[in-house]
DNA sequence: AATATTTGACGTACTTTTACGTCGAATTTA
DNA sequence: TAAATTCGACGTAAAAGTACGTCAAATATT
């Protein structure tokens, strides 16, 4: 019976869990890529660079979104995706945070 | 039916989903930074530390070996979990790469 | 030596993710 | 205006993830 035991953690942590979830699918990845380098962001647009089905990445697309990192203006019939500036700032955070833990690591010995 | 599309997408993103999966869960992270800040790191020392059953706790640090992060040293009959030298700094490359995307959007409006 | 504790392995149940087909509405093209 | 295209929404089915209980073996304690 598996319940969101996920809520037991700190929310900074469960922030960051969220962010690295959004970035672990390689389509998410390449979405987030396209999305930072290009400004035209319809879901045809970014299906066609992806070998997946449109569907597929509208539903890759409502998962980034519901980590906050990207952003879906309705404009008409369409959906206009963008990151969002503020999340994706706190994204760097977490890993310049988590680069930080790396490297006080890297200075002690592994068993 | 889905099958593993993931193969269809390029080697290096792979691998960083693959990585950014494994740290897509808060008791995952915990488990990382613990292993980062101590060298101790049998199963019951970190479980102690989450507010998960150990079982769970094995099941994710399971999750983290597949990823190569961590890796499982058998001692006896215990496993001596640590980290990865080499796979922790392929994941500081792979977020220091993310973040250089990031920056580069920000020089760039947004939709 | 008997008991208690700890460990990894296995099984189980429920949830979430992944991937796509199909549909009707809206928009563009002919 | 008719046909084609494109979109988001919905449904579905398989796979993976999450969480834990239980077990037998090994180890430590008494």
């Amino acid at each position: 019976m598996p319940s969101a035991k996920v809520e037991l953690f700190e929310t900074d942590l469960q922030e960051s869990a969220v962010f690295f979830k959004a970035l672990g699918h390689p389509a998410r990845l390449m979405i987030l890529q396209f999305l930072a380098e290009t400004n035209s962001c319809f879901t045809g647009d970014i299906s066609s660079i992806l070998p997946l089905g449109r569907t597929t990445v509208n539903q890759h697309l409502d998962e980034l979104k519901k980590s906050g990192l990207v952003q879906g203006h309705i404009s008409g019939i369409k959906t206009n995706y963008c990151l969002n500036p503020d999340k994706i700032d706190d994204l760097k955070s977490v890993m310049e945070n988590i680069i930080g833990v790396i490297n006080n690591f890297k200075n002690s010995n592994c068993c």
